[in-house]
Order: structure tokens, then C-alpha cells, then sequence
DNA sequence: ATCCGAATGAGACTCAATCTCAAAAAGGGA
DNA sequence: TCCCTTTTTGAGATTGAGTCTCATTCGGAT
């Protein structure tokens, strides 16, 4: 919504060769003021219901343009949707889920990024990317 | 194929309270004799290759079977369809995938296990299962 | 061998995501 | 500003993995 971040996101639109339209801002502005994970049903309703007329296609196609640019993360919860939030700061970090509530917790551990490229290289690889999701379930007192 | 294992599947099928049936048989055979991270359709076609008619819904259906006992492992690689592995030994363990070539490489770590129970627990979880795929991409030389 | 409830299979259906292509809009040039 | 070319959009069709339906077939206890 502030300026800075509009630039910035024409800037990359730029960059890929593509235009400026109300509908893919719409779509950015839809997932950075939610710090939520979502699902892209739920940003396309949400883009309808203020107003701006969209179609699915477009959310869809506008998604990949952020996923690509690091601007959106794409997460796969297992669920058959995937779900998508804002990198407003560059930190990365890893999902928890609860079992029972379904509520989506994010953690970062250190240790854990290192001993993932540590086992990566172990097998002659380097680390690119990776999913990690820890299905869980609150611990009886 | 050999006449414990056939036992062991035909004793799951009861505790479930289910029938056994030759198509059920060759579900199980044909994941249990290729160590390959397999998905559905490839499973369904080296049945009917293999002369036994079978159908899809019966494919799924007894996959899911398999997989409540513990006897077939489920991944989502992230491409939307799912893959299966046999679990004749209990032993766990997580997935590389090479970006470049699509091969999968399996891994287990202990420190990186006992982290994840950690990480759950500091949070006031129990880590239930998890899902863990490293993308990576060969070192270069 | 009979019988009854469970299992099967062909194909309909679901649902997220992708594709199509005619119509609308962007944006550079004059 | 008005063109003009190219890109984008959107309604709806399509895809594809997986699930469901229900008439028919089969397992297995008696």
C-alpha cells in the first residue's frame, strides 16, 4: 500500500517484461496486508469483495510472478491447496500444523538450516530449496 | 511374494475387518517388489500389465489401507501427485530431490529427528509425523 | 453349495489449477 | 491527445489426481 512497496513491485514487473495493471496490484496488496497463509479462493474473494473485478486466471498468473521474485512464499500444507503469505523481510522460516486445530505455527532454527546443507553436501549436492512441515499436536499437562 | 509377508498383509486386513482379495494381493505385491518411489497411475498400469484387472478406486482404496498400517509410505514431492514406497523395514527417513534430474535420494539423520522433537516441543507440541524434501542440485566440480 | 454383506470397476464427479481466445487495456510514439 | 501494437484480462472450458456411486461380482462363514 505505501508507495516504496508499489515501486518496488513495478519495478519487477518491469524487470519480467510485464505491465502495470489494477489487478495484479490488487493481488500483491491482497497478500502483503495479511500476514496470514492463504489460499488463492480466499485472495480472489477477498480482491471481489473491495471492489476490484478479477478472475482467477489473473490471481493465479500473478502469484507465480511473486512466488518467482521471492515477494510471496508458496507453501504446500498437504491439504491439496497451497497456501501463500507475504516476505514483507527477507527471514525465512518453517511451518508447524496443528493436527487438532489446524492452526499454522512458523518457527526458525539455525541448527536446522545448517544441517541441511551439511547433509545436501554429504551427498554431493547443494542446497536449493527446501519444504519442511512438522505435523504436530499440543502436549496434555 | 513370500508366504510371511502374504500372512502379515492377510493379518491387517482382518484386524480391519476386510476381505482378502486378489487385487488387493497385487496392489501390495507391486508396491512391495520395486523399492521405487512410485505414484498411483504407475502402480495401477504394472498391475494390468501384469494380467490382473484391477481399477483405479481399488488402487487408491487399498493404498490407503497400506498406508493406515504402516506398511507403505505416502510423499507429496510437491508436483500434485503423490508417491509410494514400500516400508518392509521400519526405518525412516527423508527425501533429496534433484532439481536437474529429478532423482530422489533417500536420507536419515538422527540429529536433524531428535532437532524436529525439540523444535515441536519448545512450542508446546508433540511432533506427530512431518513432512521433509530437500531440492537440491549437484555440486559442481 | 448357499447366502449375504463386502468388494469391485466403469465411469461420473470434485476441486485446484491451468489453458483458451476474443475483447479490453496499457503505454509508447507522434 | 489519439493511434496503434502488444499485452493482459476474464469467462468458461479443460486438465488431472483422487474420490464417489451403485449395479454386479465375489469372499468366506455356515
Amino acid at each position: 500500500m505505501n508507495d516504496s512497496t508499489i515501486q518496488n513491485f513495478k519495478e519487477i514487473l518491469r524487470k519480467e517484461g510485464l505491465r502495470y495493471t489494477k489487478q495484479r496490484q490488487a493481488v500483491w496488496d491482497e497478500i502483503q496486508n495479511s500476514q496470514e497463509h492463504r489460499d488463492a479462493e480466499d485472495i480472489y474473494m477477498s480482491i471481489r469483495n473491495n471492489g476490484v473485478n478479477v478472475s482467477r486466471a489473473t490471481v493465479y498468473r500473478t502469484i507465480d510472478v511473486l512466488v518467482k521474485n521471492r515477494m510471496v512464499r508458496k507453501m504446500d500444507v498437504g491439504d491439496g491447496r497451497n497456501r501463500y503469505e507475504p516476505r514483507l523481510d527477507d527471514a525465512h522460516h518453517d511451518h508447524m500444523i496443528c493436527v487438532e486445530t489446524g492452526k499454522i505455527i512458523e518457527f526458525y532454527n539455525e541448527e536446522l538450516e545448517d544441517l541441511q546443507e551439511k547433509i545436501a553436501e554429504e551427498n554431493g549436492y547443494m542446497l536449493v530449496r527446501h519444504i519442511h512441515q512438522l505435523f504436530v499436536k499440543p502436549l496434555k499437562k
